[in-house]
Formats: structure tokens, C-alpha cells, sequence
DNA sequence: TCTATATTTCCAGAATTATCGAACCATATG
DNA sequence: CATATGGTTCGATAATTCTGGAAATATAGA
């Protein structure tokens, strides 16, 4: 999951784009790659299951964590190679190879100067 | 606006993780620190001007672009520092500092083993 | 098999976000 | 001042997303 297409960049955008979501991973990121069953993650950030399920999902679907079956657990961990894809696709493609020295301040355009 | 706290990552995030504003900020990205009067950015995206002005202030409020007027155009251009901040957000609070190759297969949790 | 646990799926209602025409604001120019 | 141009704001509607209880699914154990 490099995240090539711009759909792809917007899946994972908007899987991070949201309180809980954000707080789910950054908790699975700190877990580490042996990752966190959802159990848990409910219990730590304080949401019943069901709502917990419906983010959990979102973020698989966007390629951002992954789902194993431990007994009648389901342990979640992160796919840090996407994370890191999204943060190369900004660097490519909203950073434009430039600097990113924040110079944004045009003064003359439309006027020849 | 180096993205410090995981409201104004959301902010970003969710300012990007729309198909018209990422295309907006891409476009403005390439055009550079002149950046483009809303009206141009408008006839690339082939969008209504008022849907456009929506997105952009989204943008804006999110810290993506700066807006200045220039006679009766109001011409909008790339912050690269933030969207900078954002990959770095990114970098370090979702790749956890790891090397972030990929190894999201947890096989024993809740065993010892 | 019956029961308990871990979690998801389903569903309906609530909340948020997107769309775009019409009216409005700001600036330029005759 | 009158008019044209570039854009925004308003407002109503449509579409999408979020929320959480109840029911369903999967696995474990007695």
C-alpha cells in the first residue's frame, strides 16, 4: 500500500480525518506490530463496540490496519508502510519537491512586476 | 502552522480528504508561491464558483492556503509549511519513529509463546 | 450441546458536510 | 454615479457519515 491514486491518498485521509479514528491508530501505532484487540481499543478510548467496529473498519478498508483472529479475539495492529505512504504521497504531491520553506506570500501577479 | 496538536491534524487531514480540495491544493501546490485567483482554480476544477469558495475556506480555515487580494481577484496559494507539518505529523506520530517496514502480522498475543 | 465471551452486522435516527443558485459585497472603470 | 467583473455569503436541499442498541456470528469451554 504505497498509495498511488489520489483515491487511495483521499481513503486514507479521511480514515485519519476523525477524532476516534485518529485516536485508534495512534493507540495501535504505540502498540506496536503486535498489535491491540478491539476489545481493548473500545475499552481505552471509551466507546461502546459497536462504534468502535464501524472505525476499526474504516481503517482497514483505507489499508491503514490490519485484522488477525486470536481465538475469539480480533487483534488489530497498524500498517505503518501505508501511514508512511500517506506522508510520502503529501510530500510529493502537496509539497511539489520544493522546499516547503512556507513562501506564501504573492505580491505580483497579473501585474508584470 | 506545524501541526502540534491532533486537532489541527484532523483539521488538515479532514480539509484534504475531500476529492475537490485535494485537486484544488494539488493544483495550487503545482502553480507555486504566486498561486491562482479563485476564478482560474474554479475553471480547471470545472466547478460552480460558490461550491469552490466553500472548499477553499475550508482550506484556509485548516491553515493549506493563504488568500490575497489582488485588485478585485482574490488569488489563493499554497501554505507548503503546513502541509509539510502534516507529513511530519504523520511521520511521528503514526509511524511511531519506527523503520515503518511493514510487519503487521501478530501471530502470538494472549500466549505466551 | 448449552452457555459465555468477543466482536461484528444491522438498522434507524442524529449530525455533519457538500451542492449550487440567488443575492450580496468589493473593486475597477466609463 | 452606473455598470461590469471577481468572489463570497446565504439558504434550502441532498448526500454522507456517525452513533449505539439489538440481533447475529464465531469461538471456547463445561
Amino acid at each position: 500500500m504505497s498509495i498511488s491514486t489520489s483515491e487511495a491518498a483521499i481513503a486514507a485521509l479521511s480514515a485519519l480525518a476523525q477524532e476516534h479514528r485518529l485516536a485508534a491508530f495512534r493507540l495501535l501505532v504505540e502498540a506496536g506490530p503486535e498489535g491491540l484487540p478491539a476489545g481493548t481499543v473500545a475499552d481505552r478510548l471509551g466507546m461502546p463496540p459497536s462504534s468502535l467496529s464501524f472505525h476499526l473498519a474504516h481503517l482497514e478498508r483505507a489499508g491503514l490496519v490490519a485484522k488477525t483472529r486470536l481465538g475469539r479475539t480480533l487483534i488489530y495492529s497498524a500498517r505503518f508502510a501505508t501511514a508512511r505512504g500517506l506522508a510520502d504521497y503529501l510530500l510529493e504531491n502537496c509539497c511539489g519537491g520544493r522546499s516547503c520553506a512556507d513562501a506564501a506570500v504573492p505580491e505580483r501577479l497579473a501585474k508584470g512586476a
